[in-house]
DNA sequence: CCTTCGGTTCGAACCGTTTCGATCGACGTT
DNA sequence: AACGTCGATCGAAACGGTTCGAACCGAAGG
């Protein structure tokens, strides 16, 4: 690999006028056009790595989301990674299955000196927030809140979604309605949680505990959970499954089963997947603003890392509300 | 941030006796003892660039897929992380969308100075090859196969997959097929389509130019030409997708012109995606063994990585067959 | 008592940049 | 003719590690 070295030897002139040229310094016309010559020759490009060691941080900025192969990610990830191109800085994605993974990445991306994060924190406690406030790089959380973090976050109303979505089914005359959840104390499953509670103490109904599944957000564990639960003795007339792959696999058990939906079971989601349309019957569901969402988060990100004294920032929040979207997967009792 | 000189300082020793405590120099224990409390007391953590820095090369391999939103590189990304993870390397994502912005990404990973790559090639043409070729990073190419290239591949029999199910709905009396196809010179959607093409010509059924749509792997791009074909004069009876999205584009094109599947127009497509039992009906198509394809492909990558001369492995090859998962959406015309 | 030896520890060079103060030469001013 | 100015260029230090030869030290051998 080519050196500014040898750019200089090449050019006849130092390095740090070879430095000089590539970035703003003074350099004259004549000489410029000798180095950028000289650089095409040999074939050099920038050592980012000294750059960065130099600088004290790289270009990178790191996303931190808890499965990239839920499709809601992959949205993140595809606006994230235009403003960071714009930026010209690259995005590096590591996954964490869980927690315990997540502290392990993150001590990783620590060490890279990455630029920034974008995180999706999994998980819960006084520690857990702690280790993550002492993180001295620009920081910001997306989706699951760490109350009582002093750090910048940006997600959806989930009380919300979850509550619209059982009026919803309340409306139409439902009654046993069951809940899947994800893992006991994430942020966003206890609120939507939360939203359902609400919503049916509201209606004066009893929550049934037999009728709370957890499922820890993953598609197959909510197959076998639905599937358990409908061979027992109380059947619910509708499920609110609390994210996307849950409701794939909830569906796929009834069907399975022989259920039609919605004739004997409804079933309404939070989020969708691509070609959500195709799934039939078409799933009613909440949908956050993910767009807007992604694009704040990278915007403020990007301040950050930016920013001469980013401390100086005070945490912000943003929280947008979902959209109801209605399909086909609700039988109305009413009639 | 602490540093190794910190430590050195507080522990009472040089800062070369530091390095070799933390690496597998030779230090007694009452030193090296020292030094780890050092190390704790001010919360140091080596820095990974100046160590790459050193060394010419960073732990960083990186995945350069396509498009990450497509469930296939998710499928890839989960795979390759693990074994990743497993030998202290983190991944580094980046998409590439077209050509035009891989040389761009695949610069920027080279001026990270990361350990290696496992790329999808977009490109064609022998500039491309070359460019390839030039690359001075441990590298191997997955899916898409470029001609002449010496590097390590990684792929399935996309002419096997493609003529596997033109037979199949050939057999069952379809007679007037439409091909859909990705961008044209990419190797694997060529392929698919020679494996139509030679069905077709096997079955003495001549090639319809007007049934060969091209819609780029996009799904949406899929849907317009699809209802472009349905709303024209010529009907084909079957579609064979030559990609997933695509599948689900064209699929969501019939059933908004009112078309059922399987009875008026039968379909067929190569790869599936997650939820692609929900999908009604549920689809036929042709899989790849992906996480064979995968655990080979980082296999190859960190043997290379970790050879001392890695010119001296010569280049290998892997193809693997797929397999067809039959569904419903192929109607049998000979009843 | 002097050498030799093996295990520890140290100092200095180096990786490829950026940065900043110093130098140099041309030019206009007094 | 001496001087200050200014733009262009240079040299050296620094970023935070690794590496390797040299130095040190106590014990064993002659």
């Amino acid at each position: 690999m080519a050196t500014i070295r040898d750019v200089a030897k090449r050019a006849g002139v130092s390095i740090s006028t070879v430095s000089a040229a590539f970035n703003e310094g003074r350099v004259s016309d004549e000489t410029k056009r000798r180095i950028t010559d000289a650089a095409r020759a040999v074939g050099y490009s920038p050592n980012l790595l000294a750059q960065s060691l130099k600088s004290g941080r790289s270009r990178l900025i790191a996303l931190v989301p808890g499965d990239i192969t839920n499709p809601f990610f992959g949205n993140w990830l595809t606006v994230i990674e235009k403003h960071a191109l714009a930026a010209n800085r690259a995005i590096i994605v590591s996954n964490t299955h869980g927690v315990a993974r997540e502290q392990t990445v993150l001590e990783l991306l620590k060490a890279q000196r990455v630029a920034g994060m974008l995180i999706n924190p999994q998980g819960t406690g006084p520690e857990y927030r702690a280790y993550l406030e002492a993180i001295d790089v620009p920081l910001v959380t997306f989706d699951q809140f760490v109350p009582g973090l002093e750090r910048d976050y940006v997600g959806t109303d989930n009380e919300l979604a979850a509550r619209m979505l059982t009026e919803y089914m309340l409306r139409l005359g439902h009654r046993q309605i069951c809940f899947i959840g994800g893992q006991p104390g994430l942020w966003t499953t206890e609120r939507r949680r939360e939203g359902f509670v609400a919503a049916m103490h509201q209606a004066g109904l009893p929550i049934d505990e037999d009728l709370m599944l957890i499922a820890n957000y993953e598609g197959d564990v909510a197959y076998r959970e639905t599937t358990r639960l409908l061979t027992g003795p109380k059947r619910p007339t509708a499920i609110l499954a609390s994210n996307n792959v849950m409701a794939l696999g909830a569906l796929q058990a009834m069907i399975d089963l022989g259920f039609r939906c919605p004739q004997d079971i409804s079933l309404t989601t939070i989020d969708d997947v691509p070609w959500m349309g195709l799934v039939k019957p078409r799933l009613t569901f909440a949908i956050q603003p993910l767009h807007e969402l992604a694009a704040v988060a990278i915007k403020w990100l990007l301040e950050r890392i930016e920013s001469r004294d980013q401390a100086a920032i005070p945490p912000r929040r943003m929280i947008l509300p979902p959209k109801i979207i209605l399909g086909e997967s609700c039988a109305d009792l009413r009639v």
